[in-house]
DNA sequence: TAGGCATATAGTTATAATACTATATGATGT
DNA sequence: ACATCATATAGTATTATAACTATATGCCTA
Protein backbone atom coordinates (compact mmCIF):
# COMPACT_ATOMS: atom_id res chain seq x y z
CA UNK A 1 0.00 0.00 0.00
CA UNK A 2 1.56 3.23 -1.04
CA UNK A 3 1.45 6.51 1.67
CA UNK A 4 -1.33 9.27 0.49
CA UNK A 5 0.57 12.05 -0.25
CA UNK A 6 -2.31 14.84 0.28
CA UNK A 7 -0.17 17.45 -2.19
CA UNK A 8 0.02 15.05 -5.06
CA UNK A 9 -3.63 14.17 -4.44
CA UNK A 10 -5.11 17.73 -4.45
CA UNK A 11 -2.99 18.60 -7.55
CA UNK A 12 -4.73 15.63 -9.07
CA UNK A 13 -8.14 16.82 -8.45
CA UNK A 14 -7.49 20.55 -9.35
CA UNK A 15 -7.19 19.87 -13.02
CA UNK A 16 -11.46 20.32 -14.50
CA UNK A 17 -10.85 17.19 -17.05
CA UNK A 18 -9.74 14.95 -13.90
CA UNK A 19 -12.65 16.18 -11.82
CA UNK A 20 -14.84 15.68 -14.37
CA UNK A 21 -13.19 11.90 -14.72
CA UNK A 22 -13.51 11.47 -11.02
CA UNK A 23 -17.29 12.93 -10.65
CA UNK A 24 -18.45 10.25 -13.74
CA UNK A 25 -16.81 7.40 -11.86
CA UNK A 26 -18.28 8.45 -8.73
CA UNK A 27 -21.40 7.24 -10.34
CA UNK A 28 -20.23 4.90 -13.57
CA UNK A 29 -23.83 3.58 -13.76
CA UNK A 30 -25.12 6.88 -14.67
CA UNK A 31 -22.56 8.29 -16.85
CA UNK A 32 -20.87 5.15 -18.84
CA UNK A 33 -22.70 2.65 -21.25
CA UNK A 34 -22.83 -1.28 -19.97
CA UNK A 35 -19.64 -2.90 -20.82
CA UNK A 36 -19.53 -6.93 -22.03
CA UNK A 37 -16.67 -7.84 -20.72
CA UNK A 38 -16.37 -6.13 -17.19
CA UNK A 39 -19.15 -4.28 -15.34
CA UNK A 40 -18.96 -1.07 -14.96
CA UNK A 41 -19.11 -1.26 -11.31
CA UNK A 42 -17.39 -4.38 -10.13
CA UNK A 43 -14.64 -4.25 -12.33
CA UNK A 44 -14.51 -0.23 -13.29
CA UNK A 45 -14.59 1.88 -15.86
CA UNK A 46 -13.23 0.85 -19.62
CA UNK A 47 -10.69 3.51 -20.50
CA UNK A 48 -12.36 3.62 -24.12
CA UNK A 49 -15.26 5.12 -22.16
CA UNK A 50 -13.87 7.89 -20.65
CA UNK A 51 -11.91 8.69 -23.93
CA UNK A 52 -15.74 8.95 -25.75
CA UNK A 53 -16.63 11.34 -23.33
CA UNK A 54 -14.05 13.55 -22.40
CA UNK A 55 -13.47 15.12 -25.54
CA UNK A 56 -9.56 14.56 -25.22
CA UNK A 57 -7.25 11.92 -27.31
CA UNK A 58 -6.56 8.68 -25.85
CA UNK A 59 -3.07 9.54 -24.89
CA UNK A 60 -3.82 12.57 -23.08
CA UNK A 61 -6.42 10.29 -21.15
CA UNK A 62 -3.76 7.89 -20.07
CA UNK A 63 -2.09 10.60 -18.77
CA UNK A 64 -4.78 11.68 -17.10
CA UNK A 65 -5.84 8.59 -15.84
CA UNK A 66 -1.79 7.73 -14.85
CA UNK A 67 -1.95 10.96 -12.95
CA UNK A 68 -5.15 10.22 -10.90
CA UNK A 69 -3.59 6.49 -10.21
CA UNK A 70 -0.27 8.07 -8.69
CA UNK A 71 -2.38 10.01 -6.36
CA UNK A 72 -3.95 7.17 -4.97
CA UNK A 73 -7.76 8.35 -6.75
CA UNK A 74 -8.48 5.38 -9.10
CA UNK A 75 -6.76 1.80 -9.14
CA UNK A 76 -6.92 0.00 -12.69
CA UNK A 77 -7.16 -3.59 -13.78
CA UNK A 78 -5.66 -4.60 -17.37
CA UNK A 79 -8.46 -7.29 -18.19
CA UNK A 80 -7.91 -8.49 -22.04
CA UNK A 81 -6.71 -5.34 -24.38
CA UNK A 82 -8.95 -2.97 -21.70
CA UNK A 83 -7.84 -1.09 -18.96
CA UNK A 84 -10.37 -1.04 -16.04
CA UNK A 85 -10.52 1.74 -13.81
CA UNK A 86 -12.26 1.97 -10.28
CA UNK A 87 -12.75 5.25 -8.43
CA UNK A 88 -10.63 4.83 -4.52
CA UNK A 89 -12.70 6.03 -2.08
CA UNK A 90 -10.46 5.39 1.09
CA UNK A 91 -7.89 8.14 -0.87
CA UNK A 92 -10.89 10.15 -1.36
CA UNK A 93 -12.03 9.73 2.27
CA UNK A 94 -8.25 10.44 3.51
CA UNK A 95 -8.51 13.85 1.70
CA UNK A 96 -11.78 14.30 3.38
CA UNK A 97 -10.27 14.10 7.04
CA UNK A 98 -7.24 16.19 6.37
CA UNK A 99 -9.75 19.34 4.70
CA UNK A 100 -12.00 18.67 7.41
CA UNK A 101 -8.99 18.55 10.04
CA UNK A 102 -7.75 21.66 8.57
CA UNK A 103 -11.09 23.33 9.34
CA UNK A 104 -11.60 22.10 12.33
CA UNK A 105 -10.09 24.08 15.98
CA UNK A 106 -6.45 23.56 16.22
CA UNK A 107 -6.15 20.64 18.53
CA UNK A 108 -2.81 19.45 21.04
CA UNK A 109 -1.68 17.26 18.22
CA UNK B 1 -19.69 36.46 -1.68
CA UNK B 2 -17.94 34.62 -4.65
CA UNK B 3 -18.67 31.16 -5.73
CA UNK B 4 -16.56 28.36 -5.19
CA UNK B 5 -15.25 26.55 -7.71
CA UNK B 6 -13.95 23.50 -6.29
CA UNK B 7 -11.42 22.48 -8.74
CA UNK B 8 -9.70 25.98 -8.53
CA UNK B 9 -9.68 25.43 -4.96
CA UNK B 10 -8.25 21.57 -5.12
CA UNK B 11 -5.15 23.01 -7.63
CA UNK B 12 -4.44 26.24 -4.54
CA UNK B 13 -3.88 23.42 -2.21
CA UNK B 14 -2.29 21.11 -4.87
CA UNK B 15 1.14 22.97 -4.31
CA UNK B 16 3.60 21.75 -1.61
CA UNK B 17 4.02 25.57 -0.42
CA UNK B 18 0.57 26.39 -0.32
CA UNK B 19 -0.65 23.18 1.99
CA UNK B 20 2.71 24.58 4.00
CA UNK B 21 0.91 28.15 4.33
CA UNK B 22 -2.05 26.16 4.98
CA UNK B 23 -1.28 24.06 7.17
CA UNK B 24 0.43 26.89 9.69
CA UNK B 25 -2.99 28.90 9.55
CA UNK B 26 -4.82 26.14 11.18
CA UNK B 27 -2.68 26.96 14.14
CA UNK B 28 -1.27 30.24 13.40
CA UNK B 29 -0.44 30.75 17.39
CA UNK B 30 1.91 27.09 16.96
CA UNK B 31 3.46 28.39 14.30
CA UNK B 32 4.01 32.08 13.85
CA UNK B 33 5.38 34.83 16.64
CA UNK B 34 3.02 36.66 18.53
CA UNK B 35 2.10 40.24 16.61
CA UNK B 36 1.87 43.60 18.17
CA UNK B 37 -0.61 45.59 15.82
CA UNK B 38 -2.72 42.56 15.07
CA UNK B 39 -3.57 39.01 17.30
CA UNK B 40 -2.50 36.19 15.27
CA UNK B 41 -6.01 34.79 15.99
CA UNK B 42 -8.21 37.66 15.73
CA UNK B 43 -7.00 39.51 12.96
CA UNK B 44 -5.03 37.07 11.12
CA UNK B 45 -1.05 35.92 10.16
CA UNK B 46 0.78 38.79 8.96
CA UNK B 47 2.92 38.71 4.82
CA UNK B 48 6.18 39.08 6.63
CA UNK B 49 5.62 36.41 9.05
CA UNK B 50 4.90 33.94 6.18
CA UNK B 51 7.70 35.06 4.08
CA UNK B 52 10.44 34.44 6.81
CA UNK B 53 9.19 30.66 7.24
CA UNK B 54 8.57 29.48 4.03
CA UNK B 55 11.79 30.31 2.39
CA UNK B 56 11.03 31.78 -0.48
CA UNK B 57 11.35 35.52 -1.62
CA UNK B 58 8.52 38.26 -0.88
CA UNK B 59 6.56 38.43 -4.52
CA UNK B 60 6.58 34.66 -4.58
CA UNK B 61 4.52 34.13 -1.30
CA UNK B 62 2.37 37.34 -2.09
CA UNK B 63 1.39 35.06 -5.45
CA UNK B 64 0.85 32.61 -2.86
CA UNK B 65 -1.47 34.31 -1.13
CA UNK B 66 -3.32 35.77 -3.97
CA UNK B 67 -4.29 32.11 -5.34
CA UNK B 68 -5.27 31.14 -1.66
CA UNK B 69 -7.32 34.31 -1.79
CA UNK B 70 -8.84 33.54 -5.14
CA UNK B 71 -9.69 30.04 -4.30
CA UNK B 72 -11.42 31.40 -1.24
CA UNK B 73 -9.07 29.54 1.31
CA UNK B 74 -8.42 32.73 2.90
CA UNK B 75 -9.48 36.32 3.74
CA UNK B 76 -7.19 39.00 3.79
CA UNK B 77 -7.61 42.58 5.49
CA UNK B 78 -4.85 45.46 5.62
CA UNK B 79 -4.18 47.26 8.09
CA UNK B 80 -1.64 50.13 8.35
CA UNK B 81 1.01 48.75 5.65
CA UNK B 82 0.33 45.07 7.37
CA UNK B 83 -1.57 42.20 4.98
CA UNK B 84 -3.03 39.70 7.91
CA UNK B 85 -4.47 36.31 6.25
CA UNK B 86 -6.87 34.16 7.92
CA UNK B 87 -8.02 30.75 6.95
CA UNK B 88 -10.97 30.41 5.10
CA UNK B 89 -13.36 27.31 7.43
CA UNK B 90 -16.39 27.88 5.07
CA UNK B 91 -14.30 26.98 1.56
CA UNK B 92 -12.60 24.46 3.92
CA UNK B 93 -16.06 22.49 4.66
CA UNK B 94 -17.46 22.78 1.06
CA UNK B 95 -14.29 20.87 -0.23
CA UNK B 96 -14.17 18.61 2.62
CA UNK B 97 -18.41 17.71 1.89
CA UNK B 98 -17.62 17.75 -1.97
CA UNK B 99 -14.72 14.79 -1.21
CA UNK B 100 -16.89 13.05 1.13
CA UNK B 101 -19.97 13.12 -1.77
CA UNK B 102 -17.44 11.56 -4.00
CA UNK B 103 -16.51 8.59 -1.66
CA UNK B 104 -20.45 8.02 -0.78
CA UNK B 105 -22.40 5.70 -2.38
CA UNK B 106 -24.00 7.42 -5.48
CA UNK B 107 -27.36 8.76 -4.66
CA UNK B 108 -30.46 9.62 -6.79
CA UNK B 109 -29.97 13.50 -6.56
C1' DT C 1 0.54 -15.91 -38.01
C1' DA C 2 -1.74 -11.98 -39.75
C1' DG C 3 -5.05 -8.41 -38.85
C1' DG C 4 -7.52 -5.72 -35.82
C1' DC C 5 -8.54 -3.50 -31.62
C1' DA C 6 -7.28 -1.18 -27.01
C1' DT C 7 -3.92 0.92 -24.61
C1' DA C 8 0.89 2.64 -23.83
C1' DT C 9 4.85 5.26 -25.08
C1' DA C 10 7.74 8.72 -27.64
C1' DG C 11 8.30 13.06 -29.36
C1' DT C 12 6.73 17.68 -30.00
C1' DT C 13 4.47 22.07 -29.07
C1' DA C 14 1.92 25.69 -26.59
C1' DT C 15 0.62 27.46 -22.42
C1' DA C 16 0.71 27.90 -17.42
C1' DA C 17 3.06 27.86 -12.99
C1' DT C 18 6.74 29.11 -10.01
C1' DA C 19 10.53 31.44 -8.96
C1' DC C 20 13.64 35.43 -9.16
C1' DT C 21 15.26 40.74 -9.32
C1' DA C 22 14.03 45.36 -9.73
C1' DT C 23 10.93 48.77 -8.82
C1' DA C 24 6.50 51.03 -7.56
C1' DT C 25 3.06 52.10 -4.13
C1' DG C 26 1.45 53.39 0.28
C1' DA C 27 1.60 54.14 5.10
C1' DT C 28 4.69 55.60 9.45
C1' DG C 29 7.29 58.30 11.97
C1' DT C 30 10.98 61.75 12.45
C1' DA D 1 8.98 66.35 3.23
C1' DC D 2 11.94 62.37 3.71
C1' DA D 3 13.52 58.05 5.02
C1' DT D 4 11.91 53.63 6.21
C1' DC D 5 9.25 49.62 6.21
C1' DA D 6 5.64 46.29 4.21
C1' DT D 7 3.50 44.86 0.38
C1' DA D 8 2.29 44.97 -4.64
C1' DT D 9 3.45 44.95 -9.40
C1' DA D 10 6.38 44.41 -13.65
C1' DG D 11 9.35 41.88 -16.19
C1' DT D 12 11.80 37.71 -17.04
C1' DA D 13 13.76 32.86 -16.83
C1' DT D 14 12.97 28.07 -15.96
C1' DT D 15 10.32 24.22 -15.44
C1' DA D 16 5.89 21.72 -15.48
C1' DT D 17 1.31 20.65 -17.69
C1' DA D 18 -1.68 19.39 -21.09
C1' DA D 19 -2.50 18.65 -25.54
C1' DC D 20 -1.50 16.63 -30.11
C1' DT D 21 0.33 13.00 -33.88
C1' DA D 22 2.80 8.97 -34.81
C1' DT D 23 4.04 4.64 -33.47
C1' DA D 24 4.85 0.63 -30.41
C1' DT D 25 3.03 -3.04 -27.59
C1' DG D 26 -0.11 -6.59 -26.20
C1' DC D 27 -4.03 -9.37 -26.65
C1' DC D 28 -7.67 -11.73 -29.32
C1' DT D 29 -9.66 -14.03 -33.39
C1' DA D 30 -9.86 -15.79 -37.84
Amino acid sequence: MTEIQTTKLFAALGNEKRMQIVTWMHDPVAHFPPQRDGDLVEVGVCAGAIVSKLGVSQPTVTAHMKILAEAGLVTSQRIKQWTFYQLNTKTLLAAQAKLQHLAALPGKD
